[in-house]
DNA sequence: GGTGCCGTTTACGTGAACGTCAAGTGATGA
DNA sequence: TCATCACTTGACGTTCACGTAAACGGCACC
């Protein structure tokens, strides 16, 4: 088993591009529990699995909190009893029925923006504006929230 | 056209299930910018279809930002120069792939919870635990944040 | 023995996206 | 005419997911 390797904070940080700060954060949040050599964590290969899937949820956006539920549902599900299994199993659809909407979502901006682009790439190559699939004009706003510059 | 229909905050509330306060936060935000008869503000064929690009993009996870930036760029790009519409061309296509990474992120989430629901239901069949594919154990968390109650 | 560098805790700050009052303005119906 | 909606504009509050700064502990090396 070359699978107990360690990780440091400052490793892991700079594989997945996040702050330290941030897997502070999850730890405080009970996402993820490294052992300590006195003070210092490190991380098994345990952690980094889990972390790889907060990620991935947290960009797929979920909460934390939901993170969180999935998480436990992973641990839990082997020793708790069989309701307990069944609850888990619900849960999973749940995620699953929510992503796919997702997917369609995704599907469905995805085919907005080819037809914006083709709808552009036309223009260009007649040399004349051509009418959009999205029909608006110009809003003009005044926004104090913005702060002059760029 | 039978599409000059106009629309009350209140109907379009219900229709996309988001609060009036979002709608007018999205106006603030310069996202839309229904008529007025008096003060009630009224609701055009054309800001429905924005704020159904508003919501569906929010889904996908685009911030609000992202979303005007694109929503500006479908306006733009008809009467500006040709700089400005390579500009805008640029700017789908990052879009575009952003959310072609979402969707494999999305993909792979899929499979993880189907590989869950799979386990689950094998070992629910022989009535024996099964080996998971994410490992993990029970974290144990002192949370001052949780609100006691469930 | 100072100076980096990595790590730590504690604690307050922040931006995004609204929620939640408070107080006011027409339009409508009894 | 009065009440009751539906709608409006502020303005402050809230949650989430961290950022940021302060202050400290080892260790390495020069």
């Amino acid at each position: 088993m070359h699978h107990n390797r360690t990780f440091t904070i400052r490793q892991l940080t700079k594989e997945f591009e996040v702050t330290a700060r941030t897997l502070r954060f999850y730890e405080d949040e009970g996402l993820i529990a490294p052992e300590r050599r006195g003070q210092t964590r490190i991380y098994s290969g345990r952690d980094r699995a889990r972390i790889t899937l907060i990620l991935r949820g947290r960009r797929v956006g979920f909460s934390l909190a939901e993170i969180r539920e999935i998480l436990d549902l992973y641990d839990q599900h082997h020793d708790r009893g069989v309701a307990q299994t069944l609850h888990a199993r619900k849960k999973f659809e749940e995620q699953l029925h929510k992503l796919e909407r997702q997917k369609v979502d995704i599907e469905e901006s995805l085919g907005e923006l080819h037809r914006a682009i083709a709808a552009i790439d036309q223009a260009m190559a007649e040399g004349v504006p051509t009418a959009p699939s999205v029909e608006a004009h110009r809003i003009e706003q005044h926004h104090p929230h913005r702060h002059a510059a760029e």
